[in-house]
DNA sequence: GAGTATGTTATATG
DNA sequence: GCATATAACATACT
């Protein structure tokens, strides 16, 4: 379930949860996503660690610690659980026990990583992520998108471009400013891109207001329909399905306005 | 068995 | 350097 939204949820009820609490024990129980890979180093860098406030950047989930940072990735369906008393999950890969509860990386298909980094700003930088999709400006989205030669969704979704979108949400904010996901970002007008940071922050506003649960999204939003290959939200036509960024793209050619 | 999947990265090709 | 396409990673589900 991860995109920004998703991310951005689970920090906030970590945030709520753990800031302040003592790491007592750290388990990385998969080495293929343990970036490093040396269990030993990974726990005694986190046993005893304080965890003092949460962050996040793009996809990335970051907890802060007194001494270094413990970084998130969800991978393509990873998921953090909170428990009270030692319970197990299925696909755990990696297990915090704190002062009062115990905090769980499940994820079965293991495309998530964890690790512990310096900071926040070093890893973005190191990694060459673009700004988050939350936090990027008018004029920098322009002068970043803008030129591309590329495929409008294949630039929103590269990480290095702006940080954060994901395969749905690309798709939910084209249908929403009504742009063909195939247009090259270098033809699309000033005024359509300017439009396109903005659905970009209304839909993920949204997302996250909505507790990222799709039934609880507008009516017009494409992705209550998505999965269940209904008629377009806003036209009632039937919806198509094509390959674009080698990524599997829903979206309405009547509704398109280019 | 085949096809698909909310992500990222390496590799080959033009 | 830029852009595209493809496979690979690992697992679950239809």
């Amino acid at each position: 379930m991860p995109e920004l939204p998703e991310v951005e949820t689970a920090r906030r009820q970590l945030h709520e949860e753990l800031v302040g609490q003592l790491i007592v024990k750290a388990d990385a129980l998969d080495l293929k996503m343990l970036v490093g890979g040396n269990t030993d180093e990974f726990s005694s860098r986190l046993e005893g660690r304080r965890i003092v406030g949460t962050d996040r950047h793009g996809k990335h989930l970051f907890l802060l610690l007194d001494h270094g940072t413990l970084r998130i990735h969800l991978g393509m369906n990873g998921s953090l659980h909170l428990f009270r008393c030692g319970e197990e999950t299925r696909h755990q890969r990696l297990v915090l026990d704190l002062d009062h509860v115990r905090v769980i990386f499940d994820n079965p298909r293991r495309f998530g990583r964890f690790q512990v980094v310096e900071n926040v700003m070093t890893f973005v930088s190191q990694k060459g992520l673009g700004p988050d999709a939350l936090s990027i400006g008018e004029e920098e989205f322009l002068h970043r998108v803008g030129g591309r030669r590329k495929a409008i969704k294949a630039v929103l979704l590269d990480q290095k471009v702006v940080a954060g979108i994901g395969n749905l949400y690309a798709d939910e904010v084209l249908f929403q400013e009504r742009l063909a996901p195939v247009a090259l970002a270098s033809r699309i007008p000033k005024d359509r891109l300017i439009g396109t940071w903005s659905r970009m922050r209304e839909v993920l506003g949204t997302a996250i207001n909505a507790g990222t649960d799709f039934e609880r999204f507008p009516d017009d939003y494409l992705l209550r329909q998505r999965d269940r290959g209904g008629p377009c939200p806003r036209c009632g036509h039937e919806l198509r399905s094509a390959k674009v960024g080698g990524r599997t793209t829903i979206y309405c050619p009547f509704c398109l306005s280019i």
